[in-house]
DNA sequence: CCTGTTGTTTGAGACGGCGCAAACAGCCTG
DNA sequence: CAGGCTGTTTGCGCCGTCTCAAACAACAGG
């Protein structure tokens, strides 16, 4: 089941075992923080099953969220980028299951395994560009926009196909998604209900389906200009 | 000169002359570009003297900069993070001097000088960092309170002691400005201008001088909330 | 020195999204 | 099943910022 994932594809057996037999598995009821911004890096993690909820906070208590960490996907590698805390906080959007490793292992897992260390730096590469196209987003899109395209990734990540269309699989509040597009939870319901108008979507507590993806797209793509 | 550099603090002089040995160096005038967006990443650099501006282009033909480089920073690292296209466009915001690195010799100057490695994987984590910091910001703050936050960092980083304050001591421009803070053109000449009147900045063509980086400090963390 | 180009300033008006407020609805607990 | 809690909806008024427009200033090149 875990040799499955990507992170661990094209690696031997024997490599697999090493890395898992160091590896403690644990498991994180829903809401709980597996680790705290600003808190001592001690350890990174593999989700194995769940959701999580990366959240920054700031000095005036507003919380901004970074992004959901998925199952298959490492998370808290501040060890790799030679951090020694943790820049946000991880919470469980649901009751998760993780692995992780003590940080002090790090130089003799990837001496030994090679294919962590790529596999971890390509992750930071992505996220790094993955986070370069939220600021262009958020420097070029209306807000409309913004929360068609963070809705679309949801789906895209966490979707899950239902009778009505794709399912968010995990809560997910209106305030939730106005923190990641950084707007307020009035303007996010404004714009659920218009489109639940429209037939896009289907709106409920902690709860929304994307009925019309396509229709999504055409205004999360919508051009005002030129 | 070349040695005082933090990336390659507590290498050997062996260590160091195997990198320069098979390092380029080039001069890139003012306005050029040394890599494109999207275009196939063949190399990685190390600015020794001069300043860059990163830019992304949206698909709307929008810029937004992502960050200026700095002497002594290395940029263009697509391959540490196993990327084979540059993320970003590179121009040289005034004329340069950089080495650079074929991206086949990676693996080999790593494998040499760990260290490149470590401090690579450092800035890389550095800059997501900042990227996040940034998206937290354009999240939570006013433009006024962006654009004073944009000024601090350029002082910061590449400010020039003058008679009248600290200058910015590369060519910027309002529109440049706006582009690192998500915001128009006519803004910015707007807040400077309000700045200017209150004796905190002096304005010029192509040019910013902070009278008064505290009074500025107030301004950038100004809370309207609460 | 004149002229075109590039960068800057400033005004007027419009509007998107926020703050505030209040009512409502689904869920958990005792 | 009553009550409190948490999440959602919706109206209204305002403010910050953008858009559009025009004039101005600095510099470069012929």
């Amino acid at each position: 089941m875990i040799a499955g994932l990507p992170l661990f594809t094209g690696m031997r057996n024997e490599e697999l075992d090493f890395l898992l037999a160091r590896a403690r598995s644990a498991r994180y009821p829903k809401d709980t923080a597996i680790f705290d911004q600003d808190g001592k890096a001690d350890a990174f993690f593999l989700l194995l099953d769940g959701h999580i909820r990366v959240v920054r906070l700031t000095p005036e208590g507003e919380q901004v969220i970074a992004r959901y960490i998925n199952a298959g996907e490492l998370f808290g590698i501040a060890v790799a980028m030679g951090r020694t805390t943790y820049p946000a906080s991880a919470i469980a959007a649901v009751d998760c299951v993780a692995l992780s490793w003590p940080n002090e292992a790090w130089p003799e897992l990837t001496a030994r395994v090679p294919q962590l260390a790529s596999g971890t730096y390509r992750t930071i590469g992505q996220r790094l560009q993955e986070t370069q196209d939220k600021v262009v987003q958020m420097s070029t899109e209306q807000v409309e926009q913004r929360v068609a395209h963070a809705l679309l990734r949801l789906v895209q990540q966490a979707g899950r196909k239902t009778g009505e269309g794709i399912e968010i699989d995990f809560p997910i509040t209106r305030q939730d998604i106005a923190e990641m597009t950084g707007t307020t939870l009035h303007t996010v319901s404004r714009l659920l209900s218009a489109w639940e108008e429209k037939g896009l979507v289907r709106g409920g507590r902690q709860k929304v389906i994307v009925t019309d993806p396509h229709g999504l797209m055409l205004i999360a793509e919508h051009r005002r200009k030129r």
